[in-house]
DNA sequence: CAGTGAGCGAGCTTCCGCTTGACTT
């Protein structure tokens, strides 16, 4: 036992801070916050004074009672957790759980995990602020307030185990509204027109593209202009270059992490956050839930050896950023490798990607801009008001491009890319061309969101925080408010007029539009609890909302408010909006009448009932109940037609014989199913149980009817493996090792090789053998 | 586990933010 007592967040955190203090320290982790409000209700006194009444986590009993052993026999308890309001909240209540003397403690805190940091830290002691700790109550109580009260109002309004509260709730508002704005959107188009041009002594014809600096609104004056175009002599009238540069980007954050790992790496904000950890769990990385892009001054050093050896001194440029994003508490450094001289490190594919990404993004926020000459060259056209125009973009000097590029989440318009390099020109040169096209061009309406980039607008509102934003996007989508979907786009038709020898053609030609991949779509359930949020509520899904009761919190946290007299002005409001919409005994339901049932004349109505969406034929109130069926994720509220509604009515429905035996499909209240002699199996998701053939039920039968455990197959060359399945799925077994293998691997075509590079993937190996060989 | 949806009422659901653990063939 040692003289000295450290608390830390993390135990990462610890393992490295016990080796910078020495015997005398004794360094362990209380794993984030010990103590909250219970979940089984408020928990809030609301009419004393909002007093909240804490309890210790079941989760954290036994950290707490090992802290206050080792707490009794130090002569000093160091609370070391995190500098920002979380933190010194949490420091309280471990003072509180714990029950410390109050001499024996020494409230300390860092921002970076480097030896000078934490030896300076333990120089600077100080007592814990109490003002920070009643920002982070008035927080707590706040979010328990909106979310336990308006929660039951939604079970009441539309359907049980519904969920809202500050932060989700505005979230889906972002993804409904901008549902909305696509809804709304019209679109036009216009005909852009584009030339390639060549050199009159070039006999290779390289060509370069210009582009009109005019779109025309129709077909005809675009047909008008390039048959103007016809012998027209082009010449250069002007050429513009303009040295500019490009800087590089912050090191990542967690928010900015996330939304590169999705773009470049394909990853959702979940697996992202999973890598990272395990990533800082092995000592690769520094903390991954931070909203910081600072690096430490010893982190800028390391940088810089590197760069200087692998680069040269050119490519050197010492940056210190600043967080723009609001509300950043900067508890800690931006994310980044610890060792630098590590560009590739052990471990799975995933691990090593994530880690180049942070690795390559770091480095570059060190090194030198790069240099680059864009160059504009117009050409004359037939109309004296409309050049064409050139646009060219040489890298003169590489920089930080040589290591790391960002990308962006809009696609770039691959006419519209600029020529690299061009030729040089010179005034009045006569330039000659192959063939000019004058293209129909619609317009884009706005983009649907990703998980990566929904955090990022939740960021730049300042709602949430980097430990939620993983858990948020996977709420709003547990809750059935939000799905993230690949789906088809459509085709339309695009008209092409070219003029090639002096002869024009006009063509058309088909296009796919708005084909989404991994996106975020609103469901009719989160349309309706939205509706419902803004026509009682919304004060609370007011995007200034939360930046808002920041500031408050800030002046909580600077003694100029008492947090009890915040929460009562807060309450004091939002309590009669609770009293009012409750009272109000209209239900939401998103019901729309179709129209009428040509065979039994009755109404058909769909709206979303206790079990999901459904159509309804029949008056709720009449004494011949209504029938039901549901939409079955196969059409969505508002564009569900009369025909299709009568048409899910048609099951059970019988679509021919197997082996002799009747197949009927069917929907049950888990979903459709095919149904052969006693047995049922579910429909995936990617068949439409409307169309389904003999032929896909046979499928689905079979597959199912070859469960069972045991060896699904043996190979002749290696004995030692087999592919089996288990209570789990299919496994791998080799000796006497398990294997996980991938989710979409078809045992009937993978090779020996394929299952052996499995078993080489640390990643696959089972958690339940590592973990007893560690004991 | 395989066709619920009225209305009544029991008892259940729910927030945000800090952190990892765990017995998976």
């Amino acid at each position: 036992m040692t003289k000295n007592l450290v608390i830390v967040e993390s135990p990462a955190k610890a393992r490295t801070i016990e080796k910078y203090l020495g015997k005398d320290f004794t360094v362990k982790s209380c794993n984030g916050h010990v103590r909250d409000l219970p979940k089984k209700d408020i928990s809030i006194d609301l009419k004393n004074n909002y007093e909240p009444n804490y309890v210790i986590l079941v989760e954290k009993k036994a950290i707490v009672q090992e802290l206050k052993k080792y707490a009794k026999e130090s002569e000093k308890v160091w609370l070391a957790t995190d500098e920002d309001r979380e933190g010194e909240a949490i420091s309280w209540h471990l003072v509180e759980a714990l029950n410390l003397d109050k001499n024996k403690i020494c409230r300390i805190s860092f921002n970076e995990i480097t030896k000078s940091a934490v030896l300076k830290a333990i120089q600077l002691p100080r007592e814990i602020n109490r003002n920070l700790v009643d920002a982070q109550q008035a927080r707590r109580v706040l979010d328990r307030i909106v979310g336990y009260q308006l929660s039951p109002l939604l079970w009441k309004k539309i359907k049980p185990a519904l969920s809202a509260g500050r932060v989700q709730s505005v979230a889906v508002r972002i993804i409904v509204e901008r549902e909305e704005e696509i809804k709304k959107f019209d679109t036009k188009y216009n005909f852009r027109v584009l030339c390639n041009f060549f050199k009159t002594d070039d006999n290779l014809k390289n060509t370069f593209l210009g582009e009109l600096s005019h779109r025309f609104s129709n077909k005809e004056e675009a047909k008008a202009f390039l048959s103007e175009c016809i012998n027209f002599e082009f010449f250069v009238k002007d050429i513009e270059k303009k040295p500019t540069y490009r800087s590089p980007s912050a090191p990542f954050t967690t928010s900015s992490l996330q939304q590169e790992s999705s773009r470049k790496l394909g990853f959702a904000v979940s697996k992202t956050m999973l890598i990272a950890q395990q990533l800082y769990e092995t000592g690769k990385i520094t903390y991954m839930r931070t909203d910081s892009v600072n690096l430490s001054d010893l982190a800028i050093k390391m940088c810089q050896k590197v760069i200087q050896s692998r680069f040269g001194d050119k490519y050197l440029c010492t940056r210190k950023y600043v967080t723009k994003s609001k509300g950043a508490q900067e508890a800690h450094e931006a994310i980044r490798p610890t060792e630098f001289q590590n560009q590739e490190i052990e471990g799975t594919k995933e691990q090593k990607n994530l880690y180049n990404l942070i690795w390559k993004r770091t480095i570059a926020s060190q090194m030198s801009n790069a240099e680059i000459e864009k160059t504009q060259v117009s050409v004359n056209s037939p109309n004296p008001s409309f050049n064409f125009l050139v646009k060219g973009e040489v890298v003169k000097f590489d920089g930080f491009l040589r290591v790391y590029v960002e990308s962006m989440d809009d696609a770039e318009d691959e006419n519209g890319k600029d020529n690299k390099l061009l030729p040089d020109f010179k005034l009045n040169e006569k330039l000659n061309y192959h063939d000019i096209a004058a293209i129909q061009k619609y317009s884009q309406p706005p983009a649907r969101y990703t998980e990566a980039s929904l955090v990022k607008s939740l960021e730049e509102k300042g709602i949430g925080r980097p430990s939620t934003y993983a858990p948020t996007i996977s709420t709003i989508q547990k809750r059935g408010y939000v799905v993230c979907e690949s789906r088809k786009g459509s085709e339309r038709s695009i008209t092409k007029i070219s003029l090639i020898n002096n002869e024009l053609k006009e063509s058309e030609k088909e296009e796919i539009y708005g084909t989404e991949k991994n996106k975020l779509f609103p469901t009719d359930l989160g349309i309706i609890v939205n509706q419902f949020l803004s026509d009682y509520f919304q004060n609370i899904i007011d995007y200034q909302f939360t930046a808002n009761i920041e500031d408050e919190f800030d002046e909580i946290a600077q003694g100029k408010i008492e947090w009890r007299k915040m929460i009562d002005v807060f309450y004091k409001k939002f309590h009669p909006q609770v009293e009012k919409s409750a009272g109000d005994s209209k239900k939401y339901s998103g019901e729309r009448l179709l129209g009428v049932d040509p065979s039994c004349r009755k109404n058909v109505y769909v709206k979303v009932g206790k079990y999901g969406p459904v159509v309804q034929i029949g008056e709720t109130n009449d004494p011949e109940k209504p029938k039901f069926a549901s939409l079955l994720n196969l059409y969505s509220l508002d564009e569900i037609n009369l025909e299709q509604a009568i048409e899910l009515f048609s099951f059970p429905r019988s679509i021919g014989k197997l082996d002799g035996v009747e197949v009927i499909v069917n929907v049950g209240p888990y979903g459709p199913y095919v149904k052969k002699e006693k047995s049922f199996y579910q429909i995936p998701k990617n068949i439409n149980p409307l169309k389904i053939n003999l032929e896909q039920a046979k499928d689905i039968i079979e597959k199912k009817e070859f469960k069972g455990t045991g060896v699904v197959k043996e190979f002749e060359k290696n004995k030692d493996l087999a592919i089996r399945r288990g209570r789990f799925g299919i496994y791998i077994k080799y000796k006497n090792e398990n294997y996980k293998v991938p989710k979409d691997l078809d045992p009937d075509n993978v090779t020996l090789e394929e299952c052996i590079a499995i078993i080489d993937d640390p990643n696959s190996k089972s958690k339940g053998r590592r973990r007893k060989g560690k004991r």
